[in-house]
DNA sequence: TTGCTCCTCACGTCACGTGAGGTGGC
DNA sequence: TTGCTCCTCACGTCACGTGAGGTGGC
């Protein structure tokens, strides 16, 4: 009993807040190791102070607080170490997020950012393998990845040919509700029999605004808004999903800056 | 008025979710160009998509919702570009502060870290030159360097010489509460005279319980932890602020490594 | 006229921090 | 006994998201 801290000195010695240190007990995270049933008194144990500087790093290291728990519930190591590398993988994808961010915002305020070609094209409807799935924007693009890789598989299993470039197509409120259903699709030379999410299906024809937008997915917001400008300014809009051709994607090459994408926007038919 | 978008229509051309467009509406950071006021409907004209794109890019390197502003309404291209820099400077210390959080965190899962040596020492009152601040743990750093600066340079345009290496003395109250009065002191051969923020003052005699810390700053935690737990077991606990040592420190080295550290902890006189 | 889009309002989320008002331990 | 430390509870912060209930525009 003599080595018990009480809140104060457990705060001192792992450089967890008295607040957070409530907070951790609240949720679970760290209970102390005893509380006086008659005043409430949190008790903690010398040997809780490592604990406590693991979870100061995980914190350090903005991992929520329910993978925390999970990690120190986790008893097998090698399971562990996975959550853990886990964790440090979605870290270490932040981080190229933040310095693509960075050089798109130089290129903005620098205004260095070629002026963008806006055209007009006429697609039929063509038949192809198509994935369908809820997606968001956030799990938009490793949800394209994967699903390209499926479509291109399931081709190949199936002795099929592509027939064009893969696309995708994705409903307004995607945009504005942060979430909907989104469709990739890869044209095909013959009727594709469902296997896993791969099913056969028409998509349809269309009449596009398109342009260009040349190397990785994260700043395609401005070919949109080019776009939209477009589209505004010649009165030309019309409801239907926006659609993008990966004439050079993800399921070619892994270097994003190689990436060739033409993004269309649905008008009113030229003629 | 035909270039006018709706919200839903500059959500799709902008990325931005309608919820976060109203959001922004509401706290003023991007206003629609006109609100019906009968209907309450925004309308925004396709020159604010470039300043939404903006928004965003800002946003997507975790800018505050009002620092944007802030730079939004900075017109001199010179007070905005410092405004951006700083940010970009505070990304790259926090980026610096995770990788020093995986690195300390490999160490204490592997349990590699070397164990810590606890010694006893007594030290003297000791005359000093000293600055005392309200500080937070988050500031307490870049705070500690300014200080030392301003000490050393304080002692030497007034022909003073050190009397020994500089030292912290952080009250409790500052771990348990996130923020109370630090003092940094530099003790010298005469009394200083006050000037900037340096007053001289006597530093309290102490029995302490120390440890040397290698390297940076981030990880004292880990001494700190030593330290409680070799006073509790040994049950010498006693009240008084918390003193370091800044053997080797910032006013000497920017090379954090080679930083030198020891840390005290106050105990009853040993005889 | 239908139904899609827009509106407001109140509440939820996450990880705590703030502060009031009060009790307990040495 | 004093005063410091502990307690709970309710609310605030930040940047939105959720969802109910209702109106407006083409």
């Amino acid at each position: 009993m003599r080595t018990a801290l009480v809140i104060g000195d457990f705060a001192r010695a792992t450089h967890l807040s008295v607040k957070t240190l409530r907070h951790y007990h609240r949720v679970g995270l760290l209970e102390p190791a005893e509380v006086d049933p008659h005043s409430g008194y949190r008790y903690y144990r010398l040997d809780q102070i490592p604990t406590a500087q693991v979870i100061k790093r995980f914190r350090e290291l903005d991992m929520p607080l329910d993978r925390i728990a999970a990690v120190l519930a986790t008893p097998d190591p090698a399971a562990r170490n996975r959550l853990i590398a886990e964790h440090l993988d979605r870290l270490e994808s932040e981080l190229a997020r933040t310095r693509d961010a960075v050089r798109s915002l130089r290129d903005l305020l620098a205004g260095t950012a070629a002026p963008i070609q806006v055209g007009h094209r006429s697609v039929p409807a063509t038949p192809a393998a198509v994935v369908r799935d809820e997606v968001t924007p956030e799990t938009a693009l490793s949800w394209l990845r994967g699903a390209l890789g499926e479509l291109s598989a399931t081709l190949l299993a199936q002795g099929l040919t592509a027939a064009g470039p893969a696309g995708g197509l994705f409903p307004d409120v995607i945009f504005t509700e942060q979430r909907g259903e989104a469709t990739v699709f890869l044209p095909c030379d013959g009727p594709v029999q469902p296997l896993g999410r791969v099913r056969p299906d028409v998509v349809p024809a269309a009449e596009l605004a398109t342009t260009l937008h040349l190397g990785a997915h994260h700043d395609v917001d401005r070919a949109y808004g080019a776009l939209a400008e477009h589209v505004t300014r010649h009165a030309l809009a019309v409801d239907g999903p926006l659609r993008e051709y990966y004439l050079v994607g993800p399921h070619e090459t892994a270097e994003e800056s190689a990436w060739r994408t033409e993004i269309g926007w649905p008008i009113f038919r030229a003629r």
